[in-house]
DNA sequence: GGATTTTATTTGGCATGCCAAATAAAATGT
DNA sequence: ACATTTTATTTGGCATGCCAAATAAAATCC
């Protein structure tokens, strides 16, 4: 028994969640186990495990979807995530790339009571380090209008929110070129060849790739 | 696989070094299997992995000792567990006598560079919510000299350190009677009778049992 | 020293999560 | 329609930690 029980499950909800957010595919067992680095096998089981817990249901057509106490718990999770991130940058002096990890194992630590009030500690943030808003303590999630780098007028000025990509390398080369949430971007020009952006952050010009500007997302 | 491998690991060896501590009893399997409240063929198991581990070493008597390795390990784990508690008492308002179980979480949350910031962003505290003190990051620890309210002497002033007993009964107890750590106690008399104390704290004169005496531990 | 109690150990099981390999079913391409 | 690929499912196993019950060994009592 020991602590900890369960811990798995928040990790699969979050999975799921972050998968029908996206709603580019159907959320089906390949794919969860794909976002999970999973075997299928493995996952179906838990799959069925977590819908005896009515926090999934598997539909006829084999796609998963939340149930709301599977979202509520989902978004429960998320917020702990986000919150202890905040607390690792703002408190700690980690940077906003480095702080992924640590918040993968704080997530789990089961008290509600504990993240309320670290919530209060941290001056009741709205939005994580990487620009991801955080959910209230009913699991509230007030979400804004994020646009691809790729997709942005040229002339206009935007600021960096968040990023559709997780990968390290990527993350990295981020913080090389000091592109990071709230940080203003300008957008100069755009090669139609290639689709690269030429864009202005901290007063330096900069080219970005298309793979690179589809993934960075920004709000007018 | 996922977060949290051995996680158990951290529990024996505290547990071990607790008893070790204390040195009144040989540290056997029973002694183990009691102060962690499992079974003992689940501990004469799990001995025999850490074992495999070297992190301790099962002498020809039966007795359970802890290697360096094993020492070191316990002491970095009791660190963590006590930076967290002086964490949520400072920094999240939690009341001294509530932190315990959620320390238990916190503690195996498993960078040790965060706790190492932690204990940066807490002005490096020398010893816990409880009075015990906090081992560096080598897992050196500065013990003081302790002493059972039970054997001080009539007339002086002490300072509460620690205390011998974990139960919450006894916990709430002391939070009613306002005992803590770092508060001043006189000690006014004796009962030879039933050796209980009267005490004076915050003005207030109180009355302890022999019971209540034996488990605060004071210093000069 | 023989009976009793305590401690140590073995055995078989269980729960949670994970995997690889085999098979079955469904979808897709031509 | 038929072959190929993708997805779903089954099966047998493994690792970590846990328990209850049975047995063996050691210590203690009288
Ligand atoms: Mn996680
Ligand atoms: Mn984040
Ligand atoms: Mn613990
Ligand atoms: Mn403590």
């Amino acid at each position: 028994m020991s602590h900890f029980a369960h811990l798995s499950e928040e990790n699969y909800l979050k999975a799921l969640f972050k998968l029908s957010s996206k709603q580019v595919k159907k959320v089906n067992n390949i794919a969860l186990a794909k976002e999970l680095d999973l075997n299928p096998a493995t996952v179906l089981e838990m799959v069925r495990k977590l819908s005896d817990r009515k926090m999934v249901q598997l539909m006829p057509d084999k796609t998963i979807h939340l149930t709301e106490k599977g979202r509520k718990k989902a978004l429960l999770t998320i917020r702990k995530h986000r919150l202890w991130e905040v607390f690792l940058v703002d408190k700690l002096n980690y940077q906003w790339s480095e702080v992924h990890e640590l918040a993968e194992q704080l997530e789990h630590i089961e008290s509600e009571d504990l993240v309320n009030r670290l919530d209060a500690f941290l001056g009741f943030p709205a939005s994580d380090p990487h620009g991801d808003p955080i959910p209230d303590k009913n699991g509230k999630l007030t979400q804004v209008q994020l646009i691809p780098l790729k997709e942005v007028e040229l002339g206009k000025t935007y600021i960096v929110q968040s990023f559709a990509e997780t990968a390290d390398s990527f993350l990295d080369y981020l913080s090389k070129v000091d592109i990071r949430p709230a940080i203003k971007i300008k957008i100069l020009d755009r090669n139609e060849y290639d689709q690269s952006l030429i864009v202005v952050i901290n007063k330096k010009q900069l080219h970005l790739s298309e793979k690179v500007a589809k993934n960075i997302l920004v709000k007018p």
